[in-house]
DNA sequence: GAGCATTTGTCCGTATGTATT
DNA sequence: CAATACATACGGACAAATGCT
């Protein structure tokens, strides 16, 4: 792990000893480390910047440097990514907020996913959602207007949006289409995402219809936080098991092996 | 995009600057980026280190700068990623070699994955792919020996590992499974796919059997390297559409609204 | 192979700006 | 307001890798 330079054999050994420490705890500060280990404060910051690129810390200025720990998102074909359900599970919490709702012509890219004519209004949905009060990920969600007239005060209030869709729709929506992948958000959404511009994030982008009509009701974008989430994808095959899906072990955090498969140089 | 510290600005006109040019060109050296803007060396430094870190770059100590490209690796259900055919529809060239071969006990996980009692002999290859000359992926694969007692010369000649299944193991591999996600590499697999220890890059894992008799014949772990290739991961929900699938545009690099939403403060 | 110029990698010390507490 | 801590910047220095002569 320890590489010849200076900086990189500090930010090892200040990983090791972020590893058992609770998310939020304060790290020792530049000027405490460039002390600690006789160095300038500019190997220091090259210490502490690496372990921010391994997303081990994160930065505030003014105030510190702080651990930081991530959530998995995991998608498959039959599950969605219940954002609350898996932080819960996770033993944090998640809270979600409408930032902006507007109805809007729908465009020509969303309005072909939605099968509908380019133009035909929609609203458009902003929340941001947080984990253990950290800003983590922003969906914007596509609903046509035909599948949801009005847009009341229940979306600010409910967390669910199928609940609100169900209710107030009369649709039942099924993911229908899904891709993952990674993306520049414009500037406006980098801005709500409160990530830099022209990095890029982990996006999601679905489709869900109506399970009885197969009428399309909704698609989204969710724009992740790389340092606060992970997303994980798993994908069936054409070939399918006889009978129900085996119950695979998944847990760990890094394949079957774990990232420690044996090989040789 | 301009932030207001002066190596932002520099780093935004520069990647306008790349942004036409051909891969694999070279950038302004760091003392002429200073000279050019009249900052100090550290500050045309750190212009650079930021179009690193947007993967706009690729820097060689010793040797300069370069224009870096990545190539997309599209994920679905019915098609796995072909990287020869992938890069040569995007224009570049591909290769892969075997770094390594070797008759290993199979490790718990691979055993489990591969429904095969752990510790049975199983072969483990290690293959690099390069695109355009530079390496781009490491993958691993287990092929238990009950599927293909030996591994002779084909596997260093023959770049498909599907043509050697299928004529010296005389099965017909399918995908039958398939996870992607993020993971830190171990130090051996860091070292192979000549990324820095301790870095998080993207991990693609997967599971074949035989299409006729549903027998797990192959699994492979293949790490990604971030500046160079882009996962992209496409699932379809439980939700099918009536017929044959409809072929949707997946042109631009940035979903349906390739990362331009409508979007306001 | 040896030598040299170029270029990035790392480090030092210092200074100022700015956000948080 | 003051103290703290990160962000940016300057100038200089040497190390290490590369490419050319």
């Amino acid at each position: 792990m320890a590489n010849n330079s200076r900086y990189a054999g500090i930010a090892d050994v200040l990983a090791a000893e972020i590893a058992d420490r609770p998310a939020g705890s304060r790290v020792a500060s530049e000027h405490e480390i460039a002390g600690r280990f006789h160095v300038s404060r500019a190997a220091a910051r090259a210490a502490v910047q690496e372990l921010e690129q391994r997303l081990l810390v994160r930065r505030v200025r003014g105030a510190g440097t702080f651990v930081n720990r991530r959530t998995d998102l995991v998608l498959s074909r039959r599950q969605g990514p219940s954002l609350h359900e898996t932080v819960r599970q996770a033993g944090g919490v998640a809270r979600t907020v409408v930032r902006d709702v507007r109805l809007l012509p729908l465009p020509a890219a969303e309005a072909g996913l939605l099968e509908r004519p380019p133009g035909s209004p929609a609203h458009l949905l902003a929340r941001q959602s947080y984990i253990d009060g950290l800003l983590s990920v922003l969906a914007l969600i596509w609903i046509p207007s035909d599948v949801l007239t009005e847009v009341g005060a229940a979306v600010h209030a409910v967390e669910s949006l199928d609940t609100i869709l169900r209710q107030m729709g009369g649709v039942e929506p099924v993911r229908a289409w899904c891709r993952v992948s990674c993306a520049v958000p414009a500037p406006e959404i980098a801005a709500q995402l409160e990530t830099e511009c022209g990095r890029e994030v982990p996006l999601i982008e679905s489709l869900s219809r109506d399970r009885a009509t197969g009428l399309a009701v909704l698609c989204s974008s969710m724009w992740n936080r790389p340092d606060r989430t992970r997303v994980v994808v798993e994908l069936d095959g054409p070939w399918q098991p006889p009978g129900p899906p085996r119950d695979r072990e998944r847990g760990g955090g890094g394949g079957p092996c774990g990232g420690r498969c044996p090989l040789g140089g």
